[in-house]
DNA sequence: TGTACAGAGTGCCGTATATT
DNA sequence: AATATACGGCACTCTGTACA
């Protein structure tokens, strides 16, 4: 295929899309080879994992009923105390080790925008106001003078107004690039998973992964009414022996306005499968609320389960971080121990081990 | 080339529920 | 009844993509 430079160059620039996340995955797992169903949680963490900064623990909840005080703070503790552990680091490092998807594309980010803030047309833009002392981007005074003021007693000179100006930018950038995380680890979350699907021996055999195909596309499913939009899939398996079905839904969490949805998709998939075959329905997730997975697990189209697996990356983070029961949450955490012994909630080691077991 | 749109996660914050 | 905790709706920020 033909790509013109022009083009390749726009491609280049969106460091949080789909061709960027390829390339940073591709790259990350070139350094680890194949991947063992058991060590896949790990990888899943160091590439999408983050710290709340809020409290400087790994993140596991909603950032308001994590601070201290609240009943999430001491599960963000204990799941941050587990996870350094599990991943053989102290737990003053953790933050080093994990969030690699997002450093990296974030660094690609700053680049780009470095670039374009040097371009020739960025010139040509101020070039009538040249010679006039213009506001340079990134000058801020007022962050500036935070910073300068706090550090005063230990600098014996004033650093240069471009030395200043670069300070004030990296700060910005650290300030605002936070929001964009949550763009990544959507569809970034389903680019892990398909990169591992691929790498844990013998499932690439047996099955074809796609990863956002068109429903259509797969096997089974026919186009649906004209007028109706066409549906994705997250993440979808078809096994190569017997055409067996796998739509997976994959979500880093579970709102509660969300949940709706895995009945809707399910009945949009439903409506369009023929033929008399069922197709399996899971979700991979890493919420940590035990009501919500609980809810998950039990939840029921007509007279059988919803979701046919509901896989979490690893269940010992929840099952850690509701080690000391609050009074409150008694009920729903018995309930999930229950179905995580139960295997109804399973871990993503265990589900990868079953799709190589049952093919 | 610019704009609208859909879709992601989640922060905010009022309300409901559970426990004492 | 009072208090602590959980739930849940809305809105926000930001992205990539489709479309005019």
């Amino acid at each position: 295929m033909e790509v013109n430079p022009l083009e390749s160059t726009k491609l280049a620039n969106r460091a949080f899309g789909e061709e960027n996340r390829a390339r940073l995955l591709a790259d990350y797992f070139s350094e680890v080879g194949d991947v063992g169903p058991e060590t896949a949680w790990m990888h899943v963490y160091k590439l999408l994992l983050s710290i709340d900064r809020t409290i400087g623990l790994a993140h596991c909840y909603e950032s308001d009923k994590c601070q201290p005080g609240r009943p999430w703070y001491a599960r963000s503790l204990a799941f941050h105390d587990w996870v350094s552990g599990a991943l053989g680091v102290a737990p003053s490092e953790l933050g080093t080790e994990i969030d690699w998807l997002f450093k990296r594309a974030s660094a690609d980010l700053a680049s780009y925008a470095l670039r374009a803030g040097h371009s020739e047309k960025v010139r040509q833009q101020r070039r009538p106001y040249q010679g006039r002392a213009f506001p340079e981007p990134g000058d801020d005074p007022e962050l500036m003078s935070i910073v300068l003021d706090g550090l005063r007693p230990w600098l014996n000179s004033m650093p240069p107004a471009t030395a200043q100006r670069v300070l004030a930018e990296r700060i910005m950038a650290y300030l605002t690039h936070e929001n964009k995380r949550k763009n990544l680890i959507g569809e970034g979350f389903e680019d892990t998973l398909a990169a591992i699907l691929r790498r844990v021996p013998g499932i690439s055999d047996a099955y074809t992964i796609h990863t956002r195909a068109m429903l259509h596309n797969l096997p089974g499913f026919h186009r649906g009414p004209v007028n109706e939009k066409p549906r994705q899939v997250d993440l979808a398996l078809v096994r190569k022996s017997d055409q067996q079905r796998t739509l997976i839904t994959a979500k880093w969490s579970v709102r509660a306005d969300r949940e709706e949805q895995f009945m809707s998709d399910f009945r949009d998939y439903a409506r369009v499968n023929f033929g008399g075959e069922a197709f399996r329905y899971v979700l991979v997730t890493n919420e940590f609320d035990a009501a919500r997975l609980v809810r998950a697990c039990d939840r029921r189209a007509e007279n059988s389960l919803l979701l046919t697996d509901v896989v979490h990356v690893n269940p010992n983070g929840p099952k850690v971080a509701y080690a000391d029961v609050s009074p409150a949450s008694k009920n729903k955490c018995v309930d999930m121990r229950r179905h995580i012994e139960s295997r109804r909630l399973s871990s993503l080691d265990d589900w990868l081990q079953r799709l190589v077991s049952d093919h």
